[in-house]
DNA sequence: GTACATTAAATGTTTTAACGTATATTTGCA
DNA sequence: TGCAAATATACGTTAAAACATTTAATGTAC
């Protein structure tokens, strides 16, 4: 369905402005589809980059200060989040050795287990987009390039 | 700067992975920019787009279903949102002669205003992004694809 | 070495959202 | 008419976000 039916405006301003319109509720949407998927395992949106984030540092640890400047949505309190997985036991917390402020943050066996299962899922629901690779492609070019100042 | 460097991961499984957290990037970029470009004006993004809503609307009122269905994020609670700006005299509240469990919600003059002065903002700020027309319109079109079952 | 600034993370507080459910009104129909 | 089902909205509760502050560790200038 394009935008305008959507959310019913038939008329925008600019292409550039039906572009923000349409991207703020395409993520939106994105967002409900991908909830949805990851309920059945417990965990949020946000809990689940983190653990995506700390699998791609594996078997490294990865700070908290790391994992706050990776998720897609700037949080403040990335230690809360590690807090709620760590109750979950998918991530462990250990002192930094090397310097005592940091804590280094590792996913668990439990916690790869869950990724790999939930990936499925998220794979065969949310990500099931009506694109091929081209277009994919292109989308995140054009998203790339929005982000830059014109 | 490309997705990639901006969350520092260098690869992707796919392109439709890669485009899928594009696409939640970005919009997460574009809500700070809306956030904080709205933030001296004391309303938020939710209820700058409602504001929107029943300016299109205006001089005819909307219910409250009619706002909740056209709300780019899926919300329970327009009712609540529908009161924050009353408070803020933003909107009037009226009941419906037609149907009584409906209410008639209308924006105000004082909210008119603030529209114009909000929207002149938000579009040299937040709508200042890196696509031409042209662009814009592809990427619209892409993310419109995007939504439609494979 | 002491004083001062900086950094990493945690915590407290206030606001905002999500989710389910309740209430009131209207509608369709036996 | 009377009653079940549908609809529009509100609300209570719980969870999450935003924002500011605090604590502890480290680095740096003198």
């Amino acid at each position: 369905m394009k935008i305008e039916e959507a959310i019913k405006q038939k008329k925008f301003d600019s292409a550039t402005q039906k572009a923000v319109v349409n991207l703020m509720y395409t993520a939106s949407w994105m967002e409900s589809m991908s909830a949805a998927a990851l309920k059945p395992h417990g965990i949020s949106i946000q809990q689940y980059n983190l653990l995506r984030i700390l699998r791609g540092q594996f078997p490294n640890p990865a700070s908290v200060g790391l994992l706050q400047e990776r998720m897609l949505d700037r949080m403040s309190n990335a230690s809360r989040l590690v807090e709620k997985l760590r109750l979950k036991k998918l991530v462990e917390r250990r002192e930094c050795p090397a310097d005592r402020r940091q804590v280094d943050v590792l996913i668990t066996p439990a916690g790869l287990e869950l990724l790999e299962k939930a990936g499925q899922r998220i794979q065969s629901d949310a990500y099931a987009i009506g694109l091929n690779e081209k277009e994919a492609e292109q989308l995140s070019d054009l998203l790339d390039k929005m982000r830059m100042p014109k």
